[in-house]
DNA sequence: TATTGTTATACTCTATAACTATA
DNA sequence: TATAGTTATAGAGTATAACAATA
């Protein structure tokens, strides 16, 4: 890839000289445009859950239990790659809403098992239609195709 | 997109009964894909930069005062969407390793012009190598034709 | 009045370590 | 001894607000 293929520019303001920016080797870094793209994406989330304050954690944690009652936090953690210490907060804070219940494992005294209240089910319920509606202007932003395309693409490594 | 297409799972450990997780919706959402490979790609950058201590953020910023001495903090922070007040920490960071330089604008006595001092390129050359080895680990990981793609539909929203 | 840059505060996410209780 | 979960601490990233200097 060369690198005098400058794809991104910025527009300048008056003061400065109102050239554009050169992006230089930015232009050549899968990271540099995935972060931008996953900025973009979450602040969308964020605003579009904010009635409901949910974050995108939160939000995978309580569709990964709905899912899947019954397993514990280890599972649900590794599957999400969220660190125990964070795990354990963030059900602290669920549960503190009354959405989440933590069960002693009549198994494995040391495990709790994670299951949904009614409360809590009822309030994913709210959360899938705000999420439906952050998707949906997902698909707007991005575009239909290209959504598509993206979505086949980052599953295969996912 | 059907909810019962399952392309993501998890294989489970002993102690819970060893089924993989369902995913749910989560399938169907870009962000979470997006997500988890941006943290892939960031987390692979700061081990392979580890030996110069560089983190992304700060290595799009030497980058950019590179390939655009002079510019000021505001022009720099707009286009990579760095906060005013980040920003300046960010750079009194590199300005204590003396790779940066603010001068007083002689235009607008408000505004600091970024540069790099010789040290700062001489060590940009070698964050350069290390970031290229990382661009080579990320096109093995994901795929040298999938990079291209991704990169150019990136590109296209970036 | 508005803008540039700085400092300070707060919250989230991430990464550790230390601790308990169970296995 | 190893694992599940908790608590605590620290750093990075993000979002504010308040402030000084300059326009």
């Amino acid at each position: 890839m060369s690198a005098s293929n400058r794809l991104s520019q910025a527009s300048e303001r008056v003061g400065e000289r109102a050239t554009a920016l050169d992006f230089a080797e930015l232009n050549d870094h899968v990271g540099y445009f995935v972060r931008r793209l996953q900025v973009a994406v979450f602040t969308d989330f964020i605003g579009r859950l904010a009635p409901m304050k949910v974050r995108p954690a939160q939000y995978s944690v309580l569709i990964l239990i709905a899912a899947n009652p019954g397993r514990s936090q280890a599972t649900i953690g590794q599957a999400l790659q969220i660190e125990r210490a964070r795990l354990a907060r963030l059900l602290h804070e669920l549960e503190g809403r009354g959405w989440v219940e933590r069960r002693r494992s009549p198994r494995d005294g040391r495990s709790h098992s994670l299951f949904l209240t009614a409360a809590g089910t009822k309030a994913l319920a709210r959360i899938k239609m705000l999420t439906a509606r952050h998707e949906q202007t997902m698909a707007a932003f991005i575009g239909p195709k290209r959504r598509a395309v993206l979505l086949k693409l980052l599953r295969e490594f996912g």
